[in-house]
DNA sequence: GCCGATTTGTCCGTATGTATC
DNA sequence: CGATACATACGGACAAATCGG
């Protein structure tokens, strides 16, 4: 049973544009003549088009069609605009994740975890430090909080595998949205310690807060990135 | 005269979130009681919502209503998912810029710089170097390459102002489309002449490719920030 | 636990405007 | 000018999730 028939359009199309299918550069069929290979309504293809303009494959133009500017050149470790866990965006970039917890409590919110999570003063978290290892070279420091009232039953044992398959599949937890800010900043002791930045002195920090389907934001995690194997993409559009 | 319907909506209400008028965490109307406020169709009010939760503005739930999720509390300097020149990104934060343009030649892409810009070898291309300073400070280092072809008569004086306002309001060049990528790098001899950098060895590092309406690719754009003035950000969701 | 009201999600059909060729 | 293509907008139908009685 597939999905709902926009998606399965626009992942139709994906393929067809990474497949080469279509040639970079050239309009892909008009709406008109994916109405009836697909046999749907016009507002069923133009959302799997819209789809595909967020995500940077294809640029539309009144008058004209729809232009494919896939160009599989670039392949970013870390895509932006969508939410995947590590062992997500290891896996899809075929290689062989590992982590590895280095720290599991559970602590109460006082002001100043309160300032830098966003979580009210008082709350109670799991909190984590985990290393991500990518073939075997340890890549990305992560602080991790958790509402425990969300987050419930976590153990290590989950922590090393993966926390996303857990909330999602076993408790449940609707994901939906992550806020996230990107900084570079200064190593601190234990970023040497655990992560090999050669010469450099500073790191990639990405820290997101995310949401579940209530609203709640149940996820505050720092990750600081290796700066050699770190890459952010993102797709920008122009509405002036 | 207003826009499209889709897009007063979208901003009338996304100034009452930001006016607090609905609070954190608060519902907003249904789409029923929209569609009365407004006096438009369903598919209308519900566009102009899409808009408010690609911001990360309000999260909507099925069966539920739409959350407001807006909190004022971070401001970033550069937002993600839209297309901004650093003057207009300046003026949003109240800030005063100014530019500085360090170099101003033309030249024709040979393997190297093709490879390093994704311009076909043998493109005419304007290439410049540029400063930006923010508030006094000197922040970014810029790259550019454009294509002569489109940015015809770019010129130091131009490249002082925006070059951005010249190419759209002077050569009416449509820009749609930027794909980004986000990386750490090491601070390069010119890096550190131009820039305070502090004790800092790295830098934060925005490469950028820009479309035109066309389709065509006609900007390179290689940008590198000060890190302890740069912060991106962006709201992802997920759809696993 | 069930039922009905409310609310958002998906999908369809149609009409009109606007840009391109 | 007409044909084609995408953009905007409207209206309606049914499904799915939520909530209260």
């Amino acid at each position: 049973m597939p999905k709902e028939k926009y998606t399965s359009i626009y992942k139709d199309l994906k393929a067809k544009i990474e497949s080469s299918e279509y040639e970079f550069q050239e309009l892909l069929p008009s709406e008109n003549s994916l109405i009836l290979t697909y046999g749907c309504s016009r507002n069923t293809v133009r959302r799997a088009i819209q789809a595909l303009v967020a995500d940077g494959y294809v640029q539309t133009q009144q008058g004209k069609g729809v232009r494919n500017i896939f160009q599989p050149a670039i392949q970013a470790s870390f895509t932006i605009g969508s939410i995947e866990s590590f062992k997500e965006s290891a896996l899809r970039n075929h290689q062989s994740p590992k982590t590895k917890v280095l720290c599991f409590t559970e602590l109460t919110a006082d002001k100043k975890v309160s300032s830098r999570t966003g979580f009210p003063a008082g709350s109670e978290l799991y909190y984590l430090q985990r290393l991500h290892y990518l073939d075997g070279k340890a890549l990305i420091l992560n602080h991790n909080y958790f509402l425990k009232s969300i987050a419930q039953g976590l153990t290590p044992k989950i922590a090393e595998q993966s926390i996303y398959a857990y909330l999602e599949q076993v408790l449940h937890v609707a994901i939906v949205t992550s806020k996230r800010t990107m900084t570079v900043e200064k190593m601190t002791e234990i970023d040497g310690k655990y992560l090999d930045l050669g010469d450099c002195n500073c790191l990639a920090v990405v820290s997101s807060q995310t949401y579940n389907g209530d609203g709640v934001m149940f996820e505050y995690t720092q990750s600081r990135h290796r700066p050699d194997y770190f890459c952010f993409r993102d797709n920008a559009t122009r509405h002036p």
